[in-house]
Formats: structure tokens, C-alpha cells, sequence
DNA sequence: CTGTTAGCGCCTTCAG
DNA sequence: CTGAAGGCGCTAACAG
């Protein structure tokens, strides 16, 4: 069985060593090539030097035959530079960040890089701890997507480690943020918020409450501002005790519905979640406390995940292109990419213009007779 | 305002040049510290030798002077391997998919391991490429999840690429798709899948319709099998007209029961979708079409994705621990580092104890009066 | 235990 | 246009 009769063209390798076989090295091709290994590497790299064809197709042939992938690691070695970009989200199994995470990934391989991926898992410690062991991978782009909140004991040790790896060269892009100085996708989290509150009041409703994050989650705050001051617009106050605080999360949303509806909701009121995640917590704690969400009361949410589309009632949300927030991440991060011709300073801080959100209204806000 | 008049203890370092400083290096650390380079090496990794504690402490010191931080590139260069598991995955969007990554993350840090991540997009060919590209990381690990069918034309070539990746060492993970003769970690599909037919009999259902992804692929395959099997069991059968094959996604679902309700549903009749994606996609397809899932037709799923319990009415699905799973994958290709004592050759492919599933019942299959 | 010295795989001047 | 040689940052024998 395992004699060697030459199978014929079949077989395009000689039986090749079962036992640990390392891979070509660009070494090895510039041999099989019969060229030096500064003409394989020309001819194999995008250098900008030229090579002449002969030798290009040998080198090129012989590199197919071995199999040979050049070690990205060697590589990043001697450019001094990688082609890696650091991911750091606050939770990989919430929509939102999952679908910034496949923008990011989607956009990263139409360039050749490799994303590597982190999770804080909502602790900023844990972010702060997590940018630093990112160093080490000297990755060209680090993207933070949310997990930071204002006033954060470790915001200045954060702010000054990326400034840190942005002098290093390297680029940093947060998202929906910008309160650190750095390039920033930016939500129109406070606009989408009023327009959201303007499309209710234009249903019919006129109490309001909501469900909002910790306060100091940037993100969090500019929803409930953009909210209150959309209503504010249309002369409609929301009573303090009918903001509640809660996690950022579905089961935040729960226990927010729940001490609302403990508190008593009103037949005719909407709650708004200042995300979809809490918005769907809070549907199905109002059924787990025998109320129907839509008819009995309204519910709105933020951001338009997938699973929205889904529930019952539909939700009413504002739409954000989360997938394209992520490749705009990455854009945003390789643009310019020596900021040479910075007119000032504060140029490469500019964060551009907002992405745009919209209103969807679905079934958890019928229209009010 | 940009005078430099020194400002006190408030500013750490000496005024550091804003331009482009690179990171120390480990040479820088060594000068600092009046050792050689070895040492300094020596005494900044986990090496074995072990190093005088009065120089130890003056290069760690050093380090933390410099704020230096190891380059990994160079690293896996000099040792000849990286600390890199690649990850690749249908959708990162799924919530399938996302909480599995979430596990292999999770595990990875644990291991000061990075991990990076791919997206197939469920298209085989495009796995094939990414797991070409990715030889040149040189992962210690690759973990395959997902999107893989049988007897797919880049079968065969896939498996090549990835016997020449552990033949250099590399380790390779399937999760829930052995075919390919590699590590797996086995997702127990089939009996969970019965489990959850006997549980449904034993509320009192008698009609079965399943909506199944491609049959080619084996999870659905495998699920299909369980399903019908444990049926059989209890001496029904479903009619091979009530089985409609459609995308393995949210969309797939809902046309899928688009289909048998154009069919004809009946009343007592529950829809097995072999994974809860669709499932739900099901439930908003029977209430587009006007009927009310639970109480005119029941729905399961398989999974147990955190939005089903959210949805309404709540989903009946099997439980499959995915974050666990995301774990035990990565455990699973690190133990046993050097395979020297494996008994025979098979032994390394032995898929150990697949994770155990459990039927979960909820408000989309009441019990039948 | 410490320092010197080769590499690791690849890129990139610098001479031919 | 090509090849030889030095260097990237770090590790791992190998001598002291």
C-alpha cells in the first residue's frame, strides 16, 4: 500500500514527509527558483521595484509548487509594521456589537488585514488592561466600541495609552464616543432620539418614560437628551420618576420595565429603552406581569438590531446602520493614512459627519385614537 | 498657551517627544538596566532560567520605566510560534456564531492568547480561501464553525489545506462537523433532537412538519435524522411533503413557512425548525400570514439563542451551551500539546464526549388538551 | 547565573 | 535589474 510506485501526474508533490513539515520558507522558493532571495521577495511582496517577468514567473511558479505563505509574523518584523486591527467590544454576544464586529471584519478583507477581537465584557478596568496587552501586538488600528463611561477613574490612564500608540503611529477609532479626543464614528444619537420622540408625539401619545443606561455611558446620556428635548419641542416634560436607571442590557431592560410597572404605568404612556437590547427585556417583562406590550403600553427602543423585527409586537426604534458603523470604523482609521497635510491639529480629530439614524415605527407604538 | 513652563509633578515623564516615538525595545531595556540582552529577555518572559532577583528587579523595573511591552511579532518569529488562534465563522451577526466566539475569546485571554477572526459568509469557497490566508499567521490554532457541507466540490481541498497546517504543527478544531476526520467538538444534534420529538408527543402532538436547512448541511442533517427517529419511536412519522428545506437563516425560516402554510397547516400540528433563527423567523411569517403561533400552530427550535426567550410566545427549543462550546473548542485543540503518546492514529481524531443538549419547553408548543 | 552570538523569516538599502 | 549583506526585535544555544 504504502510502496512508492510513481503514481504518475497524480501525485504532483513527491510523497511528501508525513512528519512535520515546516512550511516553505521564502528561502526555500528563491532556490527552487534558482534566484536570490531579494528577486523572490521582490516578486512575491507588492514591492515597488520592478522584476524582470522570467524571473517572475519562476519565482512565482516555485512558490506555488512548495505552497509557500510568506510569515506574516517575519514580515511584520522587518516593515516594522503589522497588518492587524484590534477589535475591543464591550460584549460579543450583543447584537450591537456583533454587527459592528462584522462590519470591521467585512471591511478588514478587502485589505488584507486581520482583525483580532477582545471583549471587555462591560468592565473599563478590563478595557484599560485589555489596550495595553494590545500593544504587544502592535496592531495598526485599535477600534473601541462602546463599554466607556464618563468621569471613569481609569479614562485618564486609557487616554493616555492610546495617545501613547498613536504617537507610536499607530490609529485609533472610537465609536460613538468622542470624548477622549481621537477619531470617532459618530452616532446621531441625540438627534435620532428626538426625531424618535417627535414621530411618538405625533402618534398620539403624551406620557412618556425610560429606560436608560448608567447616566455616564455617553451614549446612554445622548439618547435620553435627544429624547427629553425632543419632547420638550413639543412642550412635554417627563417626569423625573419615570426616567429609570438600569444595566445596558436585556436584563437591564427587565428590571427597568419592572420597577416601572411597580411604580405604576398608565394605559396611554410609552417607555422608551434607550437601546433595543433593554426595549425587548422590557416586552417581556411587561408580559411576565400580564400586560400586553402595545396595546396596554407602548414600547420604543434604539439602534434597530435584527431580532427587533421579530418580537411581538414589532418594535419601534431608531435605525442605525451598525454594520456600516463598523466599516466606516476602519475606513475612518486608514484614511489619510500620514496625517502629512493636517491643516491643524485638531484636523485629524474631527470626526466627521455623524451616521445618519432613522425613525421605524413598527407595532409597539399603534397609533393612539 | 503652549509655553513649557514645566508643570510640576503633574507631568510623569520628562517631556516626552511627541513625534513619532517608537516603543522601547528590548535592547533599550537592557541598556537601561546595565544588563545584557539575554538577561533582559531572561527575565521578562517565563523562561525556565532562572535570574538573579537584584537584576531581575532592575530590568523589570526598566521595563516598567519604559513602558515596555514585548513585541509578539518578533517573538513568534524568534520561537517559531505564535500565540494565535484564528477563529472563522459563518455570519458573526448569528447568534449562533457570536456566542461561540464569545467562548473561544473568553478562553482565549485566559491563555494570553489573541484571538483573530474571519467570516465565510456561508459560502464554502470563500472558507477555503480564508483558511488558505490564514497559514500565513501561522495560528497555533484554527477553530472551524460552521457552514460546511457534504460533499462539497472544496471539501477535499479544505481538508488538504488543513492536514499540510497540523502536519506543521497547527491545531485544528470542528465544531460539530467531524467528517473531515479532525478534532471536533460534537454537539449531540441527533438525540437532542429526538428529545425534543419525544417531549412534543408527550404534550400531546401528533402532526410534525420540519423546516430544515440545506439537507447537505450535516447539522441539519443530523437534526432532521434525530428528530424523525425519535418520532418513529413513538410510531409517527412525517409526511416528506411536510418537510421544506430553505437557508439556514432567519430568512430561510420565514420563507420556509411561508411554504407550508401555502400548503396548508393544521391546526394541531407543531413546525420543527431545525435551528431557532429559523424558528423565529417562522413565528413572524405565521403571524405576517394572520395566525397566532402557540395557540394555531406550534413552533420549536434548537439552539436555545438567548432571544428566543424574548420572543412571543417563547420559544420550545433544545439548549445547546454555545458559549461552553466556543470554550471546550479552544481546550480541545490545546490540550495535550504534543500529540507523542497517541495509541493509534485515530486517536487524536476521537471527538470525545459530545456536549449534551436539553430539550427546553416553552410557550410556542402548549400542551394539546 | 550572565553575556556573546547565532539565528528566526523577511525586507531593503547598497553595490554591481 | 539583480544579488549580497545588514537589520528588524527577540530567543536560545553556547561558552564563560
Amino acid at each position: 500500500m504504502t510502496g512508492n510506485t510513481p503514481d504518475g501526474p497524480t501525485a504532483p508533490s513527491l510523497d511528501a514527509g508525513s512528519r512535520r513539515s515546516s512550511p516553505a520558507t521564502l528561502e526555500d522558493v528563491a532556490r527552487a527558483a534558482g534566484v536570490s532571495l531579494a528577486t523572490a521577495s521582490r516578486s512575491l511582496n507588492g514591492s515597488s521595484r520592478t522584476v524582470n517577468a522570467a524571473y517572475r514567473s519562476k519565482v512565482l511558479d516555485a512558490a506555488a509548487r512548495l505552497n509557500y505563505s510568506p510569515n506574516l509574523s517575519a514580515q511584520a518584523v522587518a516593515r516594522g509594521s503589522t497588518m492587524t486591527v484590534a477589535l475591543v467590544v464591550a460584549d460579543i454576544t450583543d447584537p450591537y456589537f456583533s454587527s459592528i464586529a462584522a462590519g470591521v471584519v467585512a471591511e478588514a478583507d478587502q485589505g488584507r488585514l486581520i482583525v483580532t477581537m477582545a471583549a471587555t465584557e462591560r468592565d473599563s478596568e478590563r478595557e484599560l488592561e485589555i489596550v495595553r496587552t494590545l500593544r504587544g501586538q502592535r496592531p495598526k488600528v485599535i477600534i473601541l466600541a462602546g463599554s466607556r463611561r464618563e468621569g471613569d477613574p481609569s479614562e485618564e490612564a486609557l487616554r493616555r495609552e492610546l495617545e501613547d500608540y498613536e504617537r507610536a503611529g499607530g490609529r485609533v477609532v472610537l465609536i460613538s464616543r468622542n470624548e477622549l479626543g481621537f477619531r470617532t464614528v459618530q452616532i446621531d444619537n441625540a438627534s435620532g432620539a428626538a426625531d424618535l420622540a417627535t414621530a411618538l408625539v405625533g402618534l398620539g401619545y403624551r406620557r412618556f418614560s425610560v429606560l436608560t443606561g448608567n447616566r455616564e455611558l455617553k451614549t446612554a446620556a445622548d439618547r435620553l437628551d435627544g429624547f427629553t428635548s425632543g419632547l420638550e419641542r413639543a412642550g412635554i416634560r417627563v417626569e423625573a420618576d419615570r426616567v429609570v436607571q438600569s444595566a445596558f442590557t436585556r436584563d437591564g431592560g427587565y428590571e427597568g420595565m419592572r420597577s416601572l410597572i411597580a411604580a405604576g404605568v398608565q394605559a396611554d404612556e410609552v417607555v422608551f429603552a434607550v437601546n433595543d437590547v433593554m426595549a425587548v427585556g422590557a416586552l417581556s417583562a411587561l408580559r411576565d406581569a400580564g400586560l400586553t406590550p402595545g396595546a396596554d403600553v407602548a414600547v420604543a427602543g434604539f439602534d434597530d438590531i435584527p431580532t427587533v423585527q421579530d418580537v411581538w409586537p414589532t418594535l419601534t426604534t431608531v435605525n442605525v446602520p451598525l454594520v456600516e458603523v463598523g466599516r466606516a470604523a476602519l475606513r475612518l482609521a486608514l484614511e489619510e493614512t500620514d496625517a502629512s497635510v493636517s491643516a491643524d491639529s485638531d484636523a485629524s480629530t474631527a470626526p466627521g459627519s455623524p451616521v445618519a439614524t432613522s425613525v421605524v415605527v413598527r407595532d409597539s407604538t399603534p397609533r393612539r385614537a
